[in-house]
DNA sequence: GAGCTAGTAG
DNA sequence: CTACTAGCTC
């Protein structure tokens, strides 16, 4: 099975590079973030005439999720309080978070707060947002064992994750609290499967717009997926597709790919 | 001598049909309206690559007007207060008038304000506005006796300068008082060149963007060149040229082009 | 409908 | 730099 996860910034401006991506590239699951639109905005049919099926969970401006999947989706949810009912469902009202089944195994995107500089009040949403994902995580997995977990996650867990002119500069996205708090989550049995494969720097999936990045490769790997045990065993491969990257009008992320 | 048209809605965004249009065209003079920039913000470098002189009157965001001419201009004014010394000179804070001379003509570039709605107090503005022109003209005319004046008037002068759907619905751009208003000022002696060579309707120069008026020809003829006697008399032709509307991201415009 | 400003977000 | 909002203009 083939996992992708995209951060499209705004599905309406990426509608075409989506779908194309989609036609040449025929992923069973692509986990989409950053689709800025409402459901009813969402452009389904041209997903739906690939033979995708779709789930959205959009609000205007900011945020949205979605999954596109060769198979239904069995038991599809887009709230943290489906599973957490003791939560403050005010956690729900960004639109985050999009789950749902194929054959045994639980997709979980997710589009992490970008936390916006240290010690904003941003920041401080985005750390306590990676608290209520480990509690829903710990619930999820006792019924779930075999987890999925992709998306934008607005992290990067090491140095090798970013260019070296960022590095050991205390900022936002590589901060250690932040670092911290997702190897909270991770220490629930989830290990980064693209590490898998690939140790060396270089690998990026995230290039800001500005200052040319992309042409000079000052990136960062903060698109990840990351496996529970049975399924990282089975990982073939994962890879960071970078031509899209390279088209006009791109997103700013490219797109990573799983095979398990 | 061609002297063209054109206004085309932002300089900015319209660069590329511009510049197209006067390699294939090459007029001697185009006269542009609602560049929309400052006067550094003007890409003045592709005209003068065409071997254009351009002289520019420009502000943020609303208005502003060029002249492209292939000999250079003498005389370049961009000020109602150049001529008329008595005048407020608020009268100059929207750029609306470039004028200069080749030759022993004298070309003057107007874009007329739009005026909102009727009553408002745009329109007043609007009439008033007018009022000046004429003096401005009439003081012009007495070292000028040769005057070419064009641009966007924002009044459709007769009913068959207006699609059907919107003859007899006094509305804006065709307003008894605005009109009048523009007589007055043409009472000078100026004659509307087009009219010289095509008494039909059907030609327009403006369509909205909206209700796709382009495509069903739900136009206004408010783009004119008002000819003292003497240019009137030489001029061979005047036309639309609607094929740069036909394009992509289009301005609502079409040039127009009289030669004389 | 398609320009523009400003501000916000990333 | 490239999305988004809202309000403005034409």
């Amino acid at each position: 099975m083939k996992v992708a996860t995209w951060n499209v910034n705004s599905i309406r401006i990426r509608t075409g590079h989506v779908i194309d991506w989609l036609s040449q590239n025929r992923v069973d699951v692509l986990c989409i973030q950053e689709t800025k639109v409402v459901d009813t905005e969402f452009p389904r049919a041209l997903f739906e005439e690939l033979g995708y099926h779709l789930y959205t969970s959009g609000q205007k401006s900011y945020n949205g999720v979605a999954i596109a999947s060769c198979q239904p989706l069995k038991d599809v949810s887009c709230s943290f309080y489906d599973v957490l009912s003791n939560l403050d469902p005010e956690w729900d009202e960004q639109k985050r978070i999009i789950t749902g089944s194929i054959d045994n195994v639980r997709i979980v995107n997710l589009y992490v707060p970008n936390g916006s500089s240290i010690g904003s009040e941003k920041y401080n949403y985005k750390l306590r947002w990676l608290t209520v994902l480990r509690e829903y995580l710990k619930s999820l997995l006792v019924t779930s064992p075999s987890i999925c977990m992709c998306g934008d996650f607005n992290i990067a867990l090491e140095d090798r994750d970013i260019h070296e002119g960022a590095i050991a500069v205390n900022q936002i996205m590589a901060s250690v609290p932040e670092r911290q708090a997702l190897r909270d989550v991770l220490s629930l049995g989830f290990s980064d499967v693209f590490r898998k494969f690939t140790s060396e720097s270089g690998q990026y999936s995230w290039w800001d717009y500005r200052a040319a990045a992309f042409r000079r490769n000052l990136g960062w790997r903060i698109d990840h997926h990351y496996l529970t045990p049975d399924l990282y065993e089975r990982a073939k491969s994962c890879s960071i597709d970078v031509t899209p990257r390279k088209l006009t009008q791109p997103s700013d992320h490219a797109p990573v790919v799983v095979e398990f």
